[in-house]
RNA sequence: GGCGCCGUCGCCAAGUGGUAAGGCAGAGGUCUGCAAAACCUCCAUCCCCGGUUCAAAUCCGGGCGGCGCCUCCA
């Protein structure tokens, strides 16, 4: 059973989809104006481990919606500066998010809706003017604004009071005519030369929160939805704002839990393009670390906490990552299997997987997950070490491995990698046999030449009782 | 000013009442042509001060230090 903290009630709850066959999941995407950044992918990795979680340990069907935020003043400013429509401008860049989700090993949703097609440009329509009729709204210099005093429950979620208000606080310019500062616009009328949208309120553009709601409404139907999630920034007043516009106009509650992903920062400070410490993935890429290395130092830490990213912990990402896979290869290059015995690893297979387990379906605890992989790891080496296994203990260790994996998607991801070598298996094979030779020959000279020429194209040798193995740096 | 989080070994990081997981790095050793991998051994009493308790890293109070939200932001 999952427990998982649920930021409505600032409490850890235990987690059950409400009547339905599947667990219906909204997760607040990227708007599309730049390359993602490792903040970015921290929220979407842990959200992916939210689905795998929900999927592979409590074997639910999922029904998830991830959007992509493709109008606003950064998009619209972005396209209009590269000479682009809006479309071809954005289009680029969930190109660029697709492209690093793969490699992150994020598993595809469902649906990955985009603001601005008809479809939920629609629903915002009837959205504002549901909330019309209910008397929700009100007509400001062109905008319409929701009116936060007809729902005496705003503030729920992120338990901000009006007095909480910071003394001072800057208030925009152009809304300046709100009748309360907390009243969000619905609807933006149009400025020339921008694209725009007629919704039956006159040429304009939906507001920030307004998509999401409508989007999660029509994608995921009858609401209360199970899951609505994103970065911890978004609760308010983005998530705020959707409660308020959803649950006034259907009159129902939203999403029964709230999930936010607390942020990344970058050598101690939060990321900003001014301290120049926004890094994308390609960037990371170029540094000589694997998108691999880069999960796997997501997944080392929790979710709800602050995680810093310094250079020195992704070398450590890659180093205990590569403990990890250094240990499949091992079992995949096991030959000394005995046919039948007694198993010696029953108890503690058993072990591990409830320990795993256990970690993540408490509120996805992935560095107690990965405390019990290490663990698991080390008293299988010591087997290994002292002869060989029964065949089906070397596939139950096996098919445990792939379990955990398929919750954390770290390792395949890595073996994934592996495969792009820099130079060709014939030919590596070639060049540890001609070392062999040279080895029996008791030519060292010549066998480490070759070692050290191929660990210069990522290639590194290891001789072992039997032969030499090789994989890539 | 309001709300909230955090402070555990050189680094990363679990543990939230029962006497400190794990990883990286480091030291020594076994194995080995060498190297690597693997294994073994070593490596913390939990920011400080009070209190509660048979028992606290874990609860309460007070400090000190770091951070977030209240404004676009994953």
């Amino acid at each position: 059973m999952l427990q998982i903290y649920n930021t409505l009630s600032r409490k850890k709850e235990e987690f059950q989809p409400a009547k339905s066959k599947h667990v219906r999941m909204y997760v607040c995407g990227p708007t599309v104006y730049a390359r993602g950044h490792i903040g970015n992918f921290r929220t979407f990795v842990c959200l992916d481990v939210l689905r795998r979680v929900l999927r592979n340990i409590c074997n639910y069907p999922i029904k998830e919606v991830i959007n992509f935020t493709d109008v606003d003043d950064k998009t619209i400013a972005g396209a209009s500066d590269e000479g682009l429509s809006l479309r071809e401008y954005t289009d680029q860049h969930i190109k660029d998010f697709q492209s690093d989700w793969l490699a992150l090993g994020i598993q595809p949703v469902e649906e990955n809706p985009r603001a601005t097609d008809n479809e939920n440009i629609e629903a915002m329509g009837n959205l504002v003017k549901e909330l019309e009729r209910k008397g929700h709204t009100y007509q400001s210099e062109g905008s319409i604004y929701f009116r936060i005093a007809t729902h005496p429950e705003y503030g729920k979620l992120s338990r901000l009071d009006k007095k909480g208000i910071k003394p001072g606080a800057r208030i925009n310019v152009d809304e300046y005519d709100k009748e309360d500062v907390r009243d969000f616009v619905l609807w933006k009328p149009v400025k020339a030369g921008e694209p725009s949208w007629d919704i039956g309120f006159g040429p304009g553009r939906p507001g920030w929160h307004l998509e999401c709601s409508a989007m999660a409404l029509r994608l995921l139907g009858e609401p209360p939805i199970d899951i609505h999630a994103g970065g911890v920034d978004l609760i308010f007043p983005h998530h705020e704002n959707e409660i308020a516009q959803s649950e006034t106009a259907t009159g129902k509650l939203f999403s029964r839990f709230w999930i936010h992903v607390e942020h990344l920062f970058v050598e101690g400070k939060k990321m900003s393009k001014s301290t120049g410490n926004v890094f994308t993935l390609p960037e990371i890429v170029s540094k000589g670390y694997r998108p691999s290395a880069l999960r796997y130092l997501l997944l080392s830490s929790h979710y709800r906490k602050q995680l810093n990213f310094t250079w020195s912990g992704i070398e450590q990402a890659e180093e205990s990552l590569r403990r990890l896979t250094d240990f499949l290869a091992r079992l995949d290059a096991e030959t000394s299997v005995k046919k039948a015995g007694q198993s010696r690893v029953k108890v503690k297979v058993e072990n591990a997987r409830n320990r795993f387990f256990e970690a993540l379906s408490d509120d996805l605890n992935t560095a107690e997950g990965l405390g019990a992989i290490f663990d698991f790891v080390r008293d299988v080496n010591v087997l290994l070490d002292s002869g060989p296994l029964i065949q089906s203990d070397l596939v139950a260790i096996q098919k445990t491995m792939d379990d955990f994996d398929l919750v954390l998607g770290v390792m395949a991801l890595r073996k994934q990698e592996d495969l792009q070598l820099e130079a060709p298996v014939e030919e590596i094979n070639r060049l540890i046999e001609s070392r062999e030779q040279a080895r029996k020959r008791r030519d060292f000279s010549f066998a480490d030449k070759i070692r050290k020429d191929l660990l210069s194209r990522g290639i590194v040798l290891e001789d072992i009782a039997g032969g030499t193995r090789w994989k890539k740096r």
